[in-house]
DNA sequence: TTGTACGCGTTATCAC
DNA sequence: GTGATAACGCGTACAA
């Protein structure tokens, strides 16, 4: 069985005396074909273990069925889910899904994209890295008529689709969470705000704080790298700069974990004393001891749509103006340990 | 600026007047070219932004410069670790990295790799699936005389190298810490021994308290999946049964993790009175408030370690016999709060 | 040093 | 319904 050498559509041509076109019509189900054959061809097909040379295909016709996803960090759990979505709605349609990390860095971003439009890719899914300033390399993928489709961290760019959820509310929404609890002085850590995602959270938050009359409170603000240290960082500097705060609404989940932790190791009660809700729904927050409150996205869903619309865009033919459809996924609050200072929800 | 159609050598050959065969020699640096002519074709070649079409040199060469790695799971720290070390030992040779998830699926393990076979992937890295036992898709994979690596979960095959860690040393390492710290009637929360890495850690339990003669306790022992699910199952198994127990080994954090909840649940004191340690020292077991102590597998270096065989066996050229490579990395116990029942290392 | 011609595996456009 | 033939973009013997 050491088949070394891979078979051609000519081998079964010659093997049958028929013409090697005649062979790919057959394995096309083209019409033009008659069933006798068709299922000749099939057959021995299937004896010799043909199969079919997918870089022939791709560089005759263009498409490779391969889409490239690139996110800043694979090992976070929310672009991990993200990926999953939209493998599971691309896989059945004989996609491949090709992963890249920028490590949030924009020159590697720019480098990653470069390659992966080399390799003839049909579409590009990207959540931008947060230092990418420049959009040259995101220009270069339309230019070659390339889909592309941004997911939860978005640029502005024309002819773009996004998909991303509602920031702003799941930030007014978490932020209203700890009003109702009877928090009212609520500090925000929040993210670089070059992202639009860290800027969206932070309006939520503000927006909350006006809509129930405590913004006029002069509190500080923070805009952290998202890590545990920032909130180990952020709760020292509250605590160095004497603030008055009874909670803490972060901009990512490893933030809220620092500040939890700097905050117990101080001996605060939390949340009798100090609440504090985070942002993604990291599967740890429901691990820890005093599981931790936070911001769902519906990761998985936000990848599925986003295939949805590379499937869109598809089939509305590469030369067709490129549609630019933003979908926006609502928020969904979890409330646990953290933030029930009444105990209920 | 919008250069719509791809460039090709043809296009820079016509507008120098020169060949294509010259235009690509000087794009390959060939010494059969005129340091004029090659720095004219580079001149154009990047004023017309010339990119290479990777696909046809692919198909002309063989070569794809395209590696997969394929694993169970993408959103465990381990996978995600080791990938990062295969990428980053194999990028700056200009090689991309397609990442699959098999989701613990034989048949889609299968179908993957064939997929990557179809794309003329130049080398696969692969953990298998804990249902897979027909290597049949294995095998295709080294008939098609493309390089195959094993790391951590492996199989039985000739011609494969492997990376993995001693997972029996580091089963080993656990259980005797867990007796110098006082603890006798160590339990092993195990996982599916169809797979060489829990049959490892599962003898290196068993010869840990043999060389503690402490091996006739007839104590109960389980093989379950990695999950959170199956250490609260095994806990209340073990109070089901009344078994005698004072300390539990568990082959993964996951499992590791749902013993400490369900214990906690029933009010037993960690470490005081049962000890738990965990495997693989995923990122969420030192944000616990009680980190879990647990059995570091160097993923980074795993990866890293990989590529190189993967260079190895290409650099000896591809008709050449598989090397057959089998490294084994140290294990590193990174010693917690849930198993000092001294208090000290 | 450069050009010609061919092949990689497939599909599409012609004829027949 | 089937068979030549060209074309996708590139690299490379071979010839000049």
């Amino acid at each position: 069985m050491s088949q070394k050498d891979k078979i051609t559509i000519y081998d079964i041509s010659r093997k049958l005396n028929i013409s090697a076109a005649t062979v790919s019509r057959a394995l096309n189900n083209s019409a033009r074909v008659s069933a006798k054959t068709r299922d000749l061809v099939l057959k021995t097909a299937k004896e010799l273990n043909y199969q079919q040379n997918s870089l022939a295909v791709a560089l005759k016709s263009g498409r490779t069925f391969n889409v490239g996803v690139v996110v800043p960090l694979i090992n976070r759990s929310f672009f991990a889910s993200v990926i999953r979505g939209i493998e599971e709605e691309l896989e059945p349609k004989g996609y491949h899904v090709i992963i890249c990390q920028t490590h949030e860095d924009a020159d590697k971003e720019a480098q990653q994209l470069q390659a992966l439009l080399n390799t003839n890719i049909d579409g590009v899914f990207i959540s931008v890295s947060k230092t990418t300033e420049d959009l040259k390399h995101l220009e270069a993928v339309l230019n070659s008529k390339t889909p592309l489709i941004f997911f939860d961290r978005k640029k502005d760019l024309k002819g773009v689709s996004t998909v991303s959820i509602d920031d702003f509310k799941g930030a007014y929404d978490a932020v209203t969470h700890l009003i109702n609890q009877g928090y009212s002085k609520i500090v925000h850590v929040g993210g670089d705000r070059n992202l639009n995602i860290y800027e969206d959270r932070y309006s939520g938050y503000v927006a909350a704080l006006e809509a129930h009359q405590l913004s006029n409170q002069n509190l500080p603000g923070f805009q952290m790298s998202s890590s545990i240290e920032s909130g180990l960082e952020a709760v020292n500097q509250l605590y160095d700069s004497q603030a008055d705060f009874d909670a803490i609404f972060c901009a990512s989940d490893y933030i809220a974990l620092g500040c939890v932790q700097e905050l117990r190791s101080r001996g605060i009660q939390i949340p009798q004393e100090v609440g504090v809700v985070g942002f993604s729904n990291e599967p740890f927050t429901s691990h820890l001891e005093n599981p931790l409150s936070t911001v769902g996205q519906t990761p998985v869903l936000m990848g599925k749509i986003a295939a949805q619309v590379f499937l869109e865009q598809i089939n509305a033919g590469k030369d067709s103006e490129p549609l630019e459809k933003n979908v926006v996924l609502k928020p969904e609050l979890f409330t646990r340990s953290t933030s029930l200072k009444k105990g209920t929800v």
